[in-house]
DNA sequence: ATAGCTGCAAAGTCTTTGCATGTGT
DNA sequence: ACACATGCAAAGACTTTGCAGCTAT
């Protein structure tokens, strides 16, 4: 069900030298945010980065995780989903979004699957209207194929399921 | 500029005969929110609501503006848009957005130009991934013609302006 | 008559910020 | 050394909610 690689083994820059290339400073819990961030597929707030990084440095607040995400954000390290709550994504690479409404998931959609296509759609978009379009966002919901299975499973009847 | 017909003349049904089709009493905040939010392309957000409605109804809370664009999102008469601060939407046929970067200005992007483009897209989505879905939504961003031309201009030389 | 709305104000949630102290370069 | 980061707590921005009094049906 995973559809892009992931980002760790394809390999980018240690988070150290990321951060040094930017001319960021390299501090233990700004470290810390980045690898939390990179290190996870699940589109995580900034609550839930907060408790990572306090696994390993306690003393982090959560003031200093949101100033982070910032700035990282800034630097083009980070992604932030939109939404009534912040969202982070640590792969930077192209991509678009699939929001399962039953269970909430946040699952990734490669470039490759979309890209022919999203790119004709920005070339019309541009032409037809006489904006210049530098970038989109597709946004894709639906049900993920657990949350499928679950409801086909209800549906064919409540016979047999998990030992009760 | 604009892409999509205005939604007014093309006719949906009055504000009135549209809450009480879908069991919502009809009262005086309630219509004026609807169409307040039907008679603009704005994109408006709940403040600015708020503020068109007590041109005319001086009395309306903020709370009751929010909480009548809430029970609109969800009877299907407006729709929502994503971000930090909620923007509400009185069109709901299916179109996107774009929004200029420079001037913040969102716009509608017409079904037409984009559909067969996103209807392939979602199918080769769930065809490769095995998801169901069952909407999705696009944003675009860039510059709008004005801010354009305004750079443009700006670049040509900052020879003849406005009257100092 | 009565379920549903409203205004008002208080409370919530998420995020940002001021300040004194600490730290990477 | 010194600009930049951090922890802490307070403040902000936006949104929701409780409640007593109206109102559409």
């Amino acid at each position: 069900m995973r559809i892009i690689p992931k980002n760790r083994p394809s390999g980018h820059a240690g988070s150290g030298a990321a951060l040094r290339e930017r001319g960021l400073r390299l501090t233990g819990p700004r470290r810390m945010v980045l690898e939390v961030v990179r290190g996870t597929e699940s589109h995580p707030t900034a609550e839930w980065v907060h408790q990572m990084v306090r696994r390993r440095l306690p003393r982090v607040s959560l003031g200093t995780v949101y100033r982070n995400l910032r700035m990282l954000v800034t630097a083009g390290l980070v992604k932030e989903l939109p939404g009534p709550h912040a969202r982070f994504d640590g792969n930077t690479s192209e991509h678009h979004h699939f929001t399962c409404l039953a269970c909430g998931v946040i699952m990734d959609v490669a470039g490759p699957v979309t890209e022919p296509h999203s790119r004709a759609l920005c070339g019309r978009v541009a032409a037809q209207s006489g904006l210049r379009v530098t970038h989109h966002r597709i946004e894709f919901f639906g049900r993920c194929a657990a949350c499928q299975r679950r409801s086909a499973r209800r549906r064919a009847g409540p016979g047999r399921r998990r030992a009760p």
